[in-house]
Parts: structure tokens; sequence; C-alpha cells
RNA sequence: GCCCGAGUAGCUCAGUUGGCCAGAGCAGCUGCCUUGUAAGCAGCAGGUCGUCGGUUCGAGUCCGACCUCGGGCUCCA
């Protein structure tokens, strides 16, 4: 046997190294930062722990703390080092699974006679963590036989759940009757595919988030296990920036917002998931309305009107009933047994609205549009600010076409769709294209095939990232939707563009074509914004409260600096107002800083103040949000510029 | 619906082991101040401590149920 091996480096160079080498002791050869920065490493396309022992010809990375994978493996460990520590604290407890996800990790546990964890365990954890970490225990990968396994197991139920393939552990693999196990001396361990870090010294920089309850196997009949929520981070920097960024977040909360700005608020006395909108709240709301129609408008739509309750005939045809009863308003019993109920869709409406009369094909695409004020019976665990709730506003569209007009309609569509949402300051997109739901789905697979492939040829033509959501669409007929990035980058699941073939054959749907005889039309369901209300919540939380002028409730505010500049001060307010704009006025009852300090909590878009000098000139002084104070503005000149502002959708 | 946590004035929060604990700041109202770019001064008013029951001589404080909210799980036509 040769005593050197030459392994490769992801740029190509080969590397000498004495046999018996490991990944680690190849990190260390290339460099001292590289060796402490190193966490695994990736040999020939499988990610392996440090001690991994290369051999002659193998393909090597290492990958840091740095790297998205390496920061995977520090979760991943310290969900470990977590579970350890409620072993350690809990006698008879038992664990679940416990792996990295997005920002952090978790792990789930159950404790005996159903314990639970309270906030004091959290600490007590979180100690025990610490000295585990300090402890510098090694991660000890290992390949046990099944037998084997199951007896070093014989007290945790969900683990042998997982050995016997039983369960689904995104971090475990079980195969060739063979299990993967990592051990952190003396006596911690676990199912594990691993790779992990070298040890337990590796790590620190966590910190517990809370616990919460969640169904073993993510299924609400079974047992509710404890779930811990962590995050780690390879620095305390990039912690600490962590829990920054969790403030900052925070902060732009639009249930905190909508108080503060005056804008909704729920009454407990109405009920739960149920918004009122104060008047300022009201003005936003009105021009997101307001412009939407505009656009439609333009797009040919045609606008439609439908009441509130029905028959449960009509959801009887369209299948909600059966599959969607549950999150259904309770019927009310009318007419001496008719049951009538409060809807949770439009779309019936509209197909009735279509089969009024004979259509032809020469109408079609036919496009509907309402804001349809929508009931469902949300479960009471889930209703959650404006972004969740039991009554709200779709801006519904249905789209009736021939099967031929239908892949230029979905590209038109889907153009309209983001145009419009770009007005709004959101510009960061991408496609997510919902298949076909196993088991609850109707319609034919051909049906559903030849639909999901129209809506994945119009998605991958829009030059947006298209990923996909086996099983997410409807029972209907799958979707496309947007999901959209804010100024914070979180992701929101804006509009949906849902194909539908079946409801059209529910509601015996047709038109006469060129050739005279009758065909069924295709049907796309969109709501662009979502909701009104959660469109609005996300704008909220975009903006931080601080509406572009062409939303903001109030745009101008003027600031008379003495009591005598009053009368010029209304003046401004009065043609401002003549020229569409909104503005208000703050009498001199308080010394202007305190006027100052209220109009930019209320993150106003303009301040203007007022005084000697303004009036003798017809000037005004400019404090813009964000921006330097302007003195001796003619007043023409800010009008311009609040003109300028509102048009292009800015500031 | 399930698990955990929380509900004290419009808002943000204090209220030790149940007993001179119903408080503060901001907001509001009334005066005074007349002010040039992020908090002028003073006074006043405001709460059956989420609701209903229970324990106790005595309950924001302890127990139970319910309501609402928050964080998750499940769900989301």
């Amino acid at each position: 046997m040769a005593d050197q091996i030459t392994v490769s480096l992801p740029d190509g160079s080969p590397r000498a190294l004495p046999a018996g080498s490991t990944a680690g002791d190849l990190a260390a050869s290339i460099g001292k930062r590289l060796a402490k920065a190193a966490v695994i490493a990736d040999v020939n396309g499988t990610e392996r722990d440090l001690v991994w022992l290369l051999d002659d010809g193998d393909e090597v990375a290492i990958i840091t703390e740095e790297s998205e994978r390496g920061l995977y493996t520090i979760r991943h460990s310290t969900a470990h080092v977590l579970a350890q520590a409620v072993l350690d604290l809990f006698p008879g407890a038992t664990f679940g699974i416990g792996p990295p996800v997005e920002n952090g990790f978790y792990y789930d546990f159950e404790l005996p006679e159903g314990r639970t964890f309270t906030p004091d365990d959290l600490a007590k954890i979180d100690a025990r963590m610490r000295a585990i970490i300090k402890e510098r225990q090694p991660f000890i990968r290992d390949e046990i036989p099944d037998s084997q396994a199951l007896e070093l197991f014989k007290d945790h139920k969900y683990k042998l759940e997982i050995i016997k393939g039983a369960a689904e552990d995104p971090t475990s693999v079980t195969e060739k009757g063979m299990v993967r196990t990592y051990e952190n001396p003396p006596d911690f361990i676990d199912v594990c595919r691993g790779p992990h870090v070298p040890d337990t010294g590796r790590l620190g920089h966590f910190k517990l988030m809370r616990v919460a309850g969640a169904y073993w196997k993510g299924d609400e009949k079974n047992p509710m296990l404890q779930r811990i929520y962590g995050t780690a981070w390879a620095s305390k920097n990039e912690l600490d920036a962590h829990l920054h960024r969790l403030e900052e977040a925070e902060k732009r909360d639009h249930r905190k917002l909508g108080v503060e700005l005056d804008l909704f608020s729920f009454p407990e006395e109405i009920g739960s998931g149920l918004a009122v909108f104060h008047p300022k709240g009201g003005i936003v709301r009105r021009i997101m309305e307001d412009y939407s129609r505009e656009r439609h408008e333009q797009a040919d739509y045609e606008f439609v009107y439908s009441p509130h309750i029905t028959k449960e005939n009509l959801f009887l045809t369209s299948g909600h009933l059966e599959w969607f009863a549950e999150g259904m308003y309770p019927p009310m019993e009318m007419d001496g047994g008719t049951d009538y109920y409060l809807k949770p869709m439009n779309c019936p409406f509209h197909i009735l609205i279509y089969k009024s009369r004979q259509r032809s094909y020469r109408e079609l695409p036919l496009r509907m549009f309402e804001f349809g004020t929508v009931y469902r019976y949300e479960k009471s665990g889930v209703v959650h600010g404006l972004t969740r709730v039991r009554g709200m506003t779709q801006d519904d569209a249905h789209i009736f076409t021939t099967k031929e007009q239908m892949g230029d309609e979905l590209r038109s569509l889907l153009l309209f769709v983001l145009d419009l949402l770009r007005d709004y300051g959101l510009d960061d997109f991408y496609l997510e294209l919902s298949t076909r739901p196993e088991g609850k789905a109707v319609g034919s697979v051909e049906e559903w095939d030849e639909a999901t492939e129209a809506l994945r040829a119009v998605g991958e033509d829009m030059n947006l990232d298209l990923v996909m959501d086996e099983g997410g669409g409807a029972f209907y007929g799958p979707k496309i939707s947007v999901q959209t990035r804010d100024a914070i980058g979180r992701t929101w699941q804006m509009s949906t563009i849902q194909l539908d073939f079946q409801m059209p054959q529910r509601f015996e749907m047709d038109y006469i074509g060129d050739d005279g005889k009758r065909h069924r039309p295709i049907m796309i369901h969109r709501a662009l914004f979502g909701s009104v209300e959660r469109f609005f919540a996300v704008l909220v939380e975009h903006y931080a409260g601080a509406f572009p002028a062409w939303l903001a409730p109030v745009q101008v505010r003027v600031l008379p600096v003495r009591d005598d500049h009053d009368a010029y001060a209304w003046r401004l307010v009065d043609r401002f107002k003549a020229e569409g704009f909104r503005a208000d006025m703050v009498t001199a009852d308080e010394p202007l800083g305190g006027r100052i300090r209220k109009a930019k909590l209320e993150k106003l878009p303009y301040v203007l103040v007022v005084g000697d000098d303004d009036v003798a000139h017809s000037t005004v002084g400019v404090n813009p949000r964000g921006g330097e104070v302007e003195r001796d503005v003619p007043i023409e000149q800010f009008v311009e510029r609040l003109a300028a502002d509102v048009l292009a959708h800015v500031t």
C-alpha cells in the first residue's frame, strides 16, 4: 500500500496527503483558517464528518461554517445537544425527530405523565446545553444492525418507529438492515444520518426560542409532542444579527402598526377574525380598490356583484360542501326547510351570471371581476391579524375561455398580475406550481395533467423561478401562485391563478362555437391581492407603516409656527385639497417640535412648516419623511413634487 | 380543533409570599405658553384588574370553566 494518496480539490487541483489522512487533516494541510472554519466535508458528492478517512483519487471539498451546508450542520448538531440536555434533565423523557430548519432547529419530545415544558425549563435546558458544549463531546458515527438498534432504543417508542421505517425522519438513514447512529459520549446516542461537527465545542451561538405542541408525524390523529425551537449560528455576531432582524420584523407587525396608526381593529364584540377598518385604514383600502378597478377596467374585465348568502344547492353543485363543509359557517334554515349558507367562495355566483343566457364564442374570453366578501369558518387557532380572518374581501376574477384561448389568456393574466403588484413596490417574485392533491381531487388524471402542463408552460415563460408544490392544488384544479419578497426579504404568497376544467362540467356550462355546436368553456379562478385584508397587511409590513404618498392617509400636514400663521396654513390646506391631495393642519397650541414629532410618528410623507418668511413669500418649509428639511420652497414647486410622487407611486 | 403562554386606564407597562396597591408614563380634556423643524408647563378626568363561578374573614394576586390575543401544530377551497 502506498504511503501517499492524492485527492482533488474543488478547483481541480491535486493534493498529496499521507495515507490514512482524514478530511480534517486535508483542511489543516491547506490552512489554519480553513481548518478552524471547517465543519464537514463533501467527499465524492457525499457529506462526511471531518474524521472521514480519505482514499486516493477522492474529490473533496471542505465545507465551512460560512456556507449554507455548514450552517445547516451546526443547527443539526445543536439539535442533538438539545436532545441530550432534555434526556439528561427529564428522566423518562423520550424524543422524536430534531431536524435543522430555516434559521435554526427544533426537537420533539414527550415527557412522562403528559408533563409539558415551562419557560423555566427552557432556561435549565439552555444551561445544560452550554455545559455539554463546554465538555467538547465528540460526535461519533456508527452503523449498527437493526436488531441492535431496536434493543438500544427500546425505551424510545418514536425512535423505534423511525428504525422500523414507520416514520419519516429527514435526518436519519435506515437501509439494508443497518441503522446509522451518532454518539456523544458518555451516554447520549441518537439515530441519525449526520454528518456532524467534530465535537460539541464547535457549537454555542444558539438561543432556545419557544416551546410549542406538534403532532407526531404531523398528523392530528397522533399524540402531540412538545417541540422546542431554537436558533443557531456560526458566530455570536450572526446570532445577534438574527435576533435584531426579529426585532425589526416585530416593529413592522401590521397588528401593532394597525393600532398605532389607527388603521383597523378587531373588536372583541364582533368576533374572532372579523376586522373593522377605521377612517385612515379606509382611505388606504379605498385607494387600493379604486386603483385595482381602474386597472381591471383597462384590461377588459367586467364588474359584477353577488349576494353574501345562498341556498345550499349552489355549494352542493360546486362541491364545496363535500370538501369544505367544516370550513363554512353552519347553515341558516329558512323558508321552512331550505338551508342557506354564507358564501365562502364567489365562483358559483359568477358561473350563474355566465349561465344567465346563451353564450357565444365571440364573447370569450369573458372576464368577470368582483370585490366579493366571503366568510370562512377558520379554526380558532389559526386566525391571525388581517392575514387569516373569518370574513374577507377577495379581489376575485373568473375568466371563461375556450381551450384554444387558454394559453394566451393565462400568459397575459400573469403579466397583468405581476404588473399590478409592482405598482405596490413589490418587485421580487417567484412562482409556485401546485399540482393535484392526491385523494381530494375531482376530475380525471388526464385533465389534471393537461391543466398542469398549461400552467407550467406559462410559468416557465415568465423568466422567474418556478418551484413545485406537489399536491398543493385545489380540489378542482392546479394553481400557479405568485410569491413575493418584501422589503426585509420575507416571502408572502400573493396572487393565485387556478385552472379549472371541473366547475364548467359540474354546472354544465357551454357556449356556441363558430361551428354552431355547443362547447364547454374553461374557467380560470384568479385572486390578485388574494384578499384585500391580507394584501393590506402585507403592504403595512412591507412599508413598515410608512405608506408612499399615493396611499398615505394624510399626505401633507401643515404646521403654522404661530397662531398668526393659521390663515395662511388653512389656505394651503384648501389649495392642496382642491388639487386632490389629502392634507390637514395642526394649530400652534403646542410647540413646533412636539407637533413635528407627532407627525413623524404618524409616518406622514410630508410635513410643511410655515412662518413669517413663508407668509411673506408664498413659500413653505418642507420636511419630507426620511429626508432633509428644505426652507423657502415655492408652493407651486411643492405641489408639483407631490403630484409627481403620487403619479409615480413612490416616496 | 390541539399544545404552551398572556389578558390591569385608549396605548405601553408597575403591582413582592392573598390584607392602605389599584399605580406610572404617553395619549385625552382644561388652562397657561405663541413657538422655524422629533417631547413647553400646570391641573383634571379615566379601570366592577377579559368574563362567569369557586376557595377565603378578605382575591389583579389562588383554583376551574369560558372568551380574546400571542407562539407553534394541523388546516387554508
